[in-house]
DNA sequence: GCAAAAGTGTTTGATATACACCCATGC
DNA sequence: GCATGGGTGTATATCAAACACTTTTGC
């Protein structure tokens, strides 16, 4: 218990300057979330895993991804590994943070660049590429126990950062269709906070964030008063993955 | 405008998932703080800067930083080459960001892992390292522009952590020595944030948060009433590199 | 009318801010 | 005493939560 340092392990080898020495290969893997039905009036969290299909933790499941290759972005390879090995074409992609111990890969040390990205259901094609044997959808407290890898505490961070974002930012509308009740909005907030919020307040606080507009158009064919349908007030350029705005 | 997916740029080249093509070099940077006595009452932030010795910007200032080799950590990495180049061994250490774009280093795609450190202003000796003719301390809004790179892009990012991270959590006291008055803690957060707090309830609000004690000593030889002096309440391994908590 | 969910209003408490005021020390 | 900053108290505004209540639709 002290704010002083603790300074970690030894120095370094010799040369520290030198460029000739080996690197860690690098990759990216991507946590995808979505809004999965459930047939009752509860959506649920739902997160995507391939099953590897080689060498190195091969039958479990773990986040889609791939190596970097020189010439382009990190944005750019996440999001092409992510249509490679599962089809899937992200909206919104953001990075969550750069893993790099080099214990974390059985076979050699390997940099993973991590980005979470969220897509409406229903919306994309599951196909399962190279190196894998299947693709799947999988609760977020029900992941096959243990995942690849290091990829449990990925999903963690993934899960600890939308529940952050999804409030103060505006990610919920990156699991709905372009309009929308205040309802399916509130339910987006429950399913990915994992409680109840209350409608009334929950109406007056976007609407004093002023991130909805009115359409004029309301709801139909439904057993009860029909809501107001809202569309959202700002545009996915303002938050995407640029991490210094 | 709009909440939909603006697909970006085109696919990629043919063999997406062969390891045998040519990977980005991979690299960390530190944006390191301190806060730099004035001789008045008010101290400033200032941030640690490298002058380029070798070619692709040569003569420009930069972020301290360097290659990452195979078999170290990233966080390990960041800290050795911080102290081969500067000559400084930071007590706090966070990842910030990383950086990849393919044009972000004229010669050749490079990826930058960058940190964010803190140190006490007086507690290292600065020492030139390979590849660098000068180390120095520049004020956050005076430095020399532009910065080679997009360094000052990461300068931004790291400043907007430190002010969005300094209030909630408890990253003045690496700048201060173990024991402090509050006023001291206060000047701290002025520093950081630019501007002026109001003592009483700066005071309530550490109160509140319950991250200092009193250690029942006061202030002595000053020309009014001494100040309580304080420490700590909270362990730096709470708070340190590690992403997901 | 009744059920069900939309939508409004009100009360309450917590929290942030502004600022008046007293306290303890050196000179 | 007086100046100076340490430290306390208090009034106000703002915001969040809880919840009673009214409205509008399908049946």
């Amino acid at each position: 218990m002290s704010c002083r340092s603790p300074i970690e392990s030894g120095p370094p080898t010799a040369a520290e300057t030198r460029r000739d020495v080996a690197q860690p290969q690098v990759g990216t893997s991507v946590v995808v979330f979505t809004l999965r039905p459930t047939g009752g009036a509860h959506p649920e969290l739902a997160v995507l895993l391939v099953r590897r299909d080689r060498a190195a933790d091969q039958g479990r499941w773990a986040l889609p991804g791939g190596w970097v290759h020189k010439g382009y972005s990190l944005t750019e390879s996440a999001r092409w590994q992510l249509m490679d090995k599962t089809g899937i074409e992200p909206d919104y992609l953001e990075q969550l943070y750069t893993f790099g111990r080099p214990d974390r890969d059985p076979r050699e040390h390997r940099i993973a660049v991590t980005y979470f990205a969220l897509v409406r259901w229903g919306e994309h094609q599951l196909r399962a590429g190279p190196g894998t044997s299947a693709v799947d959808w999988f609760r977020v407290d029900e992941t096959p126990s243990p995942l690849a890898f290091d990829n449990d505490e990925i999903i963690d961070y993934g899960l600890r950062r939308l529940r952050n974002k999804v409030d103060y930012a505006h990610l919920a509308f990156q699991f709905l269709q372009p309009e929308f009740t205040l309802a399916e909005l509130r339910t987006v907030y429950e399913a990915v906070l994992g409680q109840k919020v209350d409608p009334p307040n929950f109406r007056r606080k976007v609407a004093a964030a002023g991130t909805v507009l009115r359409t004029g158009e309301r709801q139909q064919g439904v057993p009860h008063r029909p809501a107001s349908l809202y569309r959202c007030a700002i545009s996915i350029d303002e938050l995407l993955d640029a991490p210094p705005a």
